[in-house]
DNA sequence: ATTTCATTCAATTAATCAATAGAATATTAT
DNA sequence: ATAATATTCTATTGATTAATTGAATGAAAT
């Protein structure tokens, strides 16, 4: 067989590791921050033992690693370009499939129904906050938070966020984002606000592909 | 079983269908030209039958479309970003994975050898072609070069380039490209040209990826 | 020593791959 | 129309590989 079909063939091999749903979603939490395979189970919802398993797959494509912290196994991405692999593979897909549609569809239902508010670009967010026009709500959990966000963000995750309705400003904008395009806690955030009366929009990414592009991020 | 979930199990089913080393070869060849069964099953050196099933397997994930001219199938790549996708996969893969740079290495093995003249970019080949200095080159099949190829290039097969040495100039440096990053077409023009005396060096990139940027293309 | 966390192993079930033969579909000839 | 041909698709087979589970093993902390 040729060098070509060999090099393919490799590829082929990084292309199966991501062909399992579980995995994905393995990858979508490593994107957020590094964890120990007990935590990935946990939220990924996997028995440890399965996802050890998954975990090995994904180091033999060389797409994570692992390092023993303790007695702990932590596992993170071994390349940023990773969650913008997921994306571009994301966009393909919706593009192309309908069953993609339909899903995505589903998933963000109701919400944005007016087309009035659109989602914020990454340019234009960059200069609503070069100009301090808009508040910047981070909305997921308190720990994806700590371990990094974007400048002057501040964090009020999605279960909290009926609790600490007063904190936030009736008159100013407030952008909300969270993991990615397709991570679900910004749209509820953006209709939970809205609802009561609040000036908000989604940010179109998340904090990985911000990440990712190489713009400043802070840690807690 | 959540949306969320099933959103990366949909995703999944794209990652899978691009998990084999024929598939990932036949969307190659896609990349450059819709193409038929019987066209697709002889470069990828398949059964025709064989050939078939990957197709169905590609069409069922969204990547190509069928469609039928007389008593062939003809099929095409759905969107331009496919090769983009196939792309980042290979850097992710290169760069993540020993075996990788292995085999990498020992397709390109003595070749570019020396540093000293290094790939050109896509931004140097556009400054340089709009400067007109330098000879634009395809190494790719003349079929390939008919549906489609870069400004002001001239083709010249690779196994009719020593029968037509005579027709390039010395004076000039040349730039050789042929079906992208990973093709070996180029990488031995420039080798068989260097040991003749010519100045000559590699675009580092390919057809698709000019296409994809969204650069002009002439047909001829 | 015991507990905790992770990996490995063994076993089951399911999915994938290649190859072959037979069925569709469209073209061409009669 | 009908038959013959070319091209592609479908169905079936057997071999291989993948996913999950529960039990056993290994490694590090207390």
């Amino acid at each position: 067989m040729s060098s070509q079909q060999d090099v393919l063939n490799t590829l082929a091999q990084v292309a199966r590791a991501l062909g399992n749903g579980h995995r994905l979603a393995l990858l979508e939490h490593l994107a957020q921050t590094p964890a120990s395979v007990e935590t990935l189970a946990g939220k990924a919802d996997l028995a440890v033992a399965n996802t050890s398993q998954h975990l090995q797959h994904l180091r033999r494509a060389g797409l994570v690693t692992a390092s023993r912290c303790g007695k702990q196994m932590i596992y993170q991405l071994t390349d940023e370009r990773i969650p913008l692999l997921m994306n571009l593979l994301r966009e393909v897909a919706e593009t192309n499939l309908a069953e993609m549609e339909r899903l995505v569809g589903q998933l963000f239902m109701d919400q944005d129904a007016d087309g009035e508010l659109q989602a914020v670009s990454r340019q234009e967010l960059v200069a609503s906050l070069t100009r301090g026009e808009v508040l910047l709500l981070d909305v997921r959990p308190q720990e994806e938070f700590a371990v990094g966000h974007l400048p002057e963000a501040i964090n009020i995750p999605l279960d909290t966020l009926e609790l600490l309705l007063e904190t936030l400003p009736q008159d100013r904008e407030i952008v909300a984002y969270c993991r990615g395009p397709y991570c679900a806690l910004s749209h509820e955030a953006v209709q939970c606000l809205r609802e009561r009366g609040y000036r908000v929009r989604r940010f179109e990414e998340g904090f990985p592909e911000w990440k990712a592009a190489g713009l400043p991020v802070e840690r807690a």
